[in-house]
DNA sequence: CACGAATTCACCCGAAAGTATGAATGAAAA
DNA sequence: TTTTCATTCATACTTTCGGGTGAATTCGTG
């Protein structure tokens, strides 16, 4: 991006600013002529910078953005499950958390998916609760419902 | 609605306007004092006139909004789940526990539950009981898990 | 009507799950 | 080398779940 493309506004504006201020001038030196003229001299200003001021508000602000977000379902053979990896990627989910959720998936306590991993269950816990975060979930019944619609489980 | 409230801005405007020209004559009469001042008289209306657009700009225009769709894709399985009659009627399941064993999938909890029911946190709490003891297991995430091997829900 | 099944709800109590926070370690990346 | 990140574990606390028990109500069927 060039330094006119990136400055345009403003050095249009400058450009305008100095185009209205030779206008003044020569207004005033009408002035000089006919006489009495003060108000109309004011008006034309007033008006001209009441235009800049409004075209200047109405090309600087900035939109405002809505996010819509749209739930597009992807229907998939239910018989040959492949793993999502995009999904799993985007999400940031770690090799152990996937683990722990398709121990999840299988209904087992964090005891026993503690006592699979050979890990304690403290360990488990941060791992669910990670993984939750990553699921945007609450529940482990919930985050195996989202993880078999992102095709993380089968 | 009031006409003073209705044209609030433009009242505001117009006053607005006044007290400008007013300023301005005074500053005209200093003119007739301080003499070579009209580079700063024109500035001051140059200022306050485009401060006037702007704000007229930002208080009568309609916000701008773009929108940014979010596609999120969901795979659902593309087979036609059909429910286990045989075996709701073998495990002598009633209505309501399906219903249940339907949101237990879905992940939600007890009390909400409860509340798409329309019946108590506690009603709930023995329609899940019933449940697992009839589905043979001791906790919801298994109780779903079984239920989709028995093909009683999604 | 009487009977049983289904549904509803309540109370108590312990177990499991989940939250919040902090921290140590080791491996990979910058 | 410093930083980042995954993994591991811990303590303390709150919430939810599940088991056990009892009971009132509704509803269809014999």
């Amino acid at each position: 991006m060039t330094f006119f493309a990136r400055h345009k506004l403003i050095i249009l504006y400058a450009l305008g600013l100095g185009l209205a201020l030779f206008l003044m001038k020569f207004l005033e030196y009408r002035l000089l002529v006919i006489d009495h003229a003060m108000e109309i001299y004011i008006g034309a200003i007033a008006l001209i910078f009441t235009s800049l001021g409004i075209w200047l508000a109405l090309k600087l602000s900035k939109p405002k953005v809505e996010r819509i977000e749209v739930i597009k379902e992807i229907r998939v053979p239910a018989e040959n499950f492949v793993f999502n990896e995009k999904e799993a990627e985007r999400l940031g989910l770690s090799k152990r958390e996937i683990e722990v959720l398709e121990f999840l998936a299988q209904g087992l306590s964090n005891q026993e998916i503690a006592d699979k991993m050979f890990v304690s269950l403290n360990t488990i816990k941060t791992h669910t609760s990670n993984l939750f975060s990553k699921l945007d979930v609450k529940r482990r019944t919930a985050a195996v419902d989202e993880g078999r619609k992102l095709g993380l489980v089968r």
